[in-house]
DNA sequence: ATAAATTAGTTACAAATGAAACTATTTGAT
DNA sequence: ATCAAATAGTTTCATTTGTAACTAATTTAT
């Protein structure tokens, strides 16, 4: 077996590469990793779903309930979210950005579009659509 | 912007289900991930190139140099490494796979095969070939 | 030749992380 | 209705992590 073929090997190294290149994106507005999950997450489902639980947030994210619900705290210090108690399960809280958070959400998401774009120049769509296909793989 | 084409976020998601769905292999020798990810690069380079520094380890693995010194000392505690000082440059140690090291790499590698067959079940030939090129893309 | 600058690697310390214990609410069994 | 089991989220504490400071070796400039 090549290094050259090795999947987890490779992925792992290009995640790597692309987190720390993401990050500049971020960083610049006072968001650490775990924010930035919670807030994409957020501004993806708000469309329709418009609440998430905490519990909900650490599925979509990959962070453990503790990083959720840190970062939550955070976010909800800075104005970035609404957290309020579900009235049908007391256990649970109904999370969503903030006017706030929409707006800084609003405002990275064209940077990071950018920044795909520059990622993906020398990819045709097709190709773009098999990578999609491959990865959508492994986390089933 | 969907979700869907969010490549980012996407990329973690995926790199995290695999890094974890893979850490069950190599957890069960008593490795931590700097340390497999050490001795895979050590022991993918071991026919050419014998030895390398923690600096060129750091480069492959993404790790920063303070994790290779201490996954470094733990692997030579275990007898996994060798690590001598460089006889041409005084700063740099030549680190390499122990026969031990290099026992236990050849008794995961079959297992880390099997797993990323399965993993890739469903994708052909191809198809992989495009997902190496799109994901080497990233990192250059 | 010598001193400043650079580089490899380690150490120390402060911050981030996660497993386990905890609180609070809900569900399910009797 | 009541009590045990389960679930969401938080807190505690011990471990892990990374930045910055350090040591030691080498290179570069003068």
């Amino acid at each position: 077996m090549k290094l050259e073929d090795m999947l987890a090997y490779k992925m792992a190294m290009a995640a790597s590469d692309i987190s720390e290149s993401l990050y500049n994106v971020y960083a610049s507005y006072g968001l650490v990793m775990p924010e930035w999950r919670i807030m994409a997450t957020l501004g993806h489902f708000s469309p329709d779903s418009k609440v998430m639980s905490a519990k909900a947030l650490s599925q979509a994210t990959r962070l453990d309930k503790v990083s959720v619900s840190r970062a939550l705290k955070r976010m909800e210090h800075n104005g970035l979210i609404c957290k309020t108690l579900s009235k049908n399960d007391g256990r649970f809280f109904d999370v969503a950005l903030s006017p706030r958070g929409e707006a800084m959400y609003n405002e990275i998401i064209p940077k990071i579009r950018l920044w795909q774009q520059s990622k993906l120049k020398n990819i045709t769509d097709s190709e773009y659509e098999i990578f999609l296909k491959v990865i959508e793989n492994f986390s089933a």
